[in-house]
DNA sequence: CCCTTTAGTGCAATCGATTGCAATAAAGGC
DNA sequence: GCCTTTATTGCAATCGATTGCACTAAAGGG
């Protein structure tokens, strides 16, 4: 590419429009030239350097205000090798390339806008086939964030375990297992489940139907405390009422159904998600079986549409706010080089109408 | 900063450790040093340019992919003076601070990050006080992104308007208004209220709630036809049905409980948005009315939850994929000089329990 | 009045890539 | 066997910033 100088008048070319006046970023030299010093100087007084006599500094700060010039970043991180982007990573299902509906995830998503933006970084928002992880990597690899945030932990280990060794500064939200080489930020899913058991056991219920899938890491630690619960209150444990359904409506809806065609018998069910509980709940009462009279409830999540339902959702509390901002915090340590340890989050259990008689 | 040369052994300084070597991002020089060829060469031929051989252009392919190498981008857009990245803006209210609750937002978010990967882009997700929206323009001006979606017009339609005289390049998921110099992709509100209440009317019901606040640009148009259906069927509008509240739980459920308390007559509300829609619901139970044989009740946009809730939520369904899609081309198709009309999505009414005798 | 110190500024190298042009070697034409 | 053409490759400038070092002029010391 030949150059010609930018500020030189070019013969025989159309003078440049005001269009494309506006639309040409300002930069650095621009300011230099209208304040009549060189390129250093703007940008050591821009960054407010005292090698810069007060006078011109101010001057030249005023001037790049008026103009409403804004450094270009991307020059300045390659310069400082820096880089203030942090990547927040959501797994996706290639076969259904179905969207997020779980407001949980959502809710997730808002808490880490906040807690990366509080901490002067940027978020940039991904997703990613979910067989194939290691896109993730791509993201920091090609510089363009400095760590991943991963929401959704899956059955995943494996890979990101493989992502975690090869130096990757990855965080992810999910369950604490043995063997792991990445770092976790969670809820006490045992506690959660045992919580939420041991309520349903002192409402008198003996009977509780275990919704969720106990290969996903997260639900199978809630379905241990289940299984504690109920064998500290020596209430024994049915296989029958175990449905492991993944999180999806129509999977709860089946499960469900199919449980009360085939005449089990069951009074309470404990729903993995706040969403498979009200689903749960629909269910009940398209049966003709009410909740809590018949059948008490109880979800997990805690989302706000938990208190807006009817009746509303007893729940296990996930402090999703306290989650955003740990995620961000273990990244930024790790990205210090620190060793960071799993972190597990109070969980508690929220009692409303529909787990009360 | 005095350089030294990288492949050099510097004698006094530790060799290098191996956590050190790992962490330092390979780039375009080592790959050149290791295949004995120059950096131009690598680059041409990770571009897949025809001016190298193709034999030496695969051995450099297979090289940076054994090596996990992958270019750096910043540098990559800096010299190509390009960007790939979206800027997705929320606006939040500085006093409350609060995160995103209407699923609404959500929904949106990840239809926007699904339509800005597929098309190659990526997506900053970006919150901004909402009073200072020029921190949007900062975003474009520093280089960060090369345009803007902004999710919630809000109040802010002098604002926008400010930015996009700016020539920032900008579109907003909003109501199409009088004297506008934005792009906007939005429902067609009107017709969404009209369409709600016409079959509100044609259950029988006179006195109809409206639930929200018209001087919110989409609000106010929901409410327009919300008023011509009724004029069309001869229906005398109540000012003291007009609840203007905004899209908060709070808000809905007091403005709701005064109307109740005040002893006007009521036999319909039109909730402008799902949860408003949900909350008067409640509202209405705890005062031992049914719904819909009391009261009818209409949502808006259609989200997920408002099937999974008692009775289901009949609801104007907004297309929020196509919402994300068209929000993508059109900044897009700004970004290639090209005028923009603002465009108006087709909503329907879907129907259910919650507005049927 | 000369020399050292200090304050303020500019030159030029650098971050990690791309690309026009020059250079080289091999191949082809006569 | 010599010159032109063609296929590859490398040099060096460039994108828009930062910063070590050199340089100039004014101030201070003796």
């Amino acid at each position: 590419m030949s150059a010609k100088p930018r500020s030189g008048v070019i013969i025989g070319e159309p003078a440049r429009s005001d269009a494309d006046a506006q639309r040409r970023r300002l930069q650095m030299a621009d300011i230099a030239r209208l304040a009549g010093v060189s390129v250093s100087t703007v940008s050591r007084a821009l960054n407010g350097s005292d090698l810069v006599n007060a006078e011109t500094r101010e001057r030249i700060a005023t001037l790049a205000r008026e103009l409403n010039y804004s450094i270009n970043l991307g020059a300045k991180n390659l310069r400082l090798q820096r880089n203030q982007t942090i990547a927040v990573v959501i797994p996706y299902d290639a076969a259904s390339r179905q969207h997020i509906t779980d407001p949980f995830f959502l809710s997730m998503l808002g808490a880490l806008a906040d807690a990366i933006t509080d901490r002067g970084y940027d978020m940039l928002l991904s997703r990613v086939d979910a067989e194939s992880l290691n896109a993730a990597a791509r993201l920091v690899d090609s510089g363009l964030a400095v760590g991943v945030v991963l929401i959704g932990q899956w059955r995943h280990h494996d890979q990101l375990n493989a992502l975690a060794a090869r130096k990757l500064p990855i965080v992810v939200w999910g369950a604490q297992l043995p063997q792991q080489l990445y770092c976790t930020v969670g809820g006490d899913n045992m506690r959660g489940g045992r919580l939420a058991t041991e309520h349903l056991l002192s409402q008198g219920c003996k009977r509780i139907t275990f919704l969720g899938d106990p290969q996903l890491p997260e639900v199978g630690h809630r379905f241990e405390g289940y299984r504690a619960a109920l064998s500290a209150a020596n209430v024994a444990f049915r296989p029958e009422l175990e449905l492991a359904v993944a999180f999806e409506v129509d999977a709860a809806r089946r499960a469900l159904t199919g449980l009360l065609d085939r005449g089990v018998a069951f009074d309470a069910v404990l729903g993995c998600s706040d969403l498979l509980a009200i689903t749960a709940m629909r269910v009940l009462r398209e049966r003709g079986l009410q909740v809590p009279r018949d059948v008490a409830v109880v979800g997990y999540d805690d989302m706000p549409l938990a208190q807006h339902c009817d009746p509303p959702l007893s729940s296990v509390h996930q402090p999703v706010d306290q989650a955003g901002a740990q995620l961000v915090d273990a990244l930024l340590a790790l990205l210090k080089g620190q060793a960071v340890a799993p972190r597990t989050l109070e969980v508690d259990l929220v009692v409303r109408r529909s787990s009360l008689p």
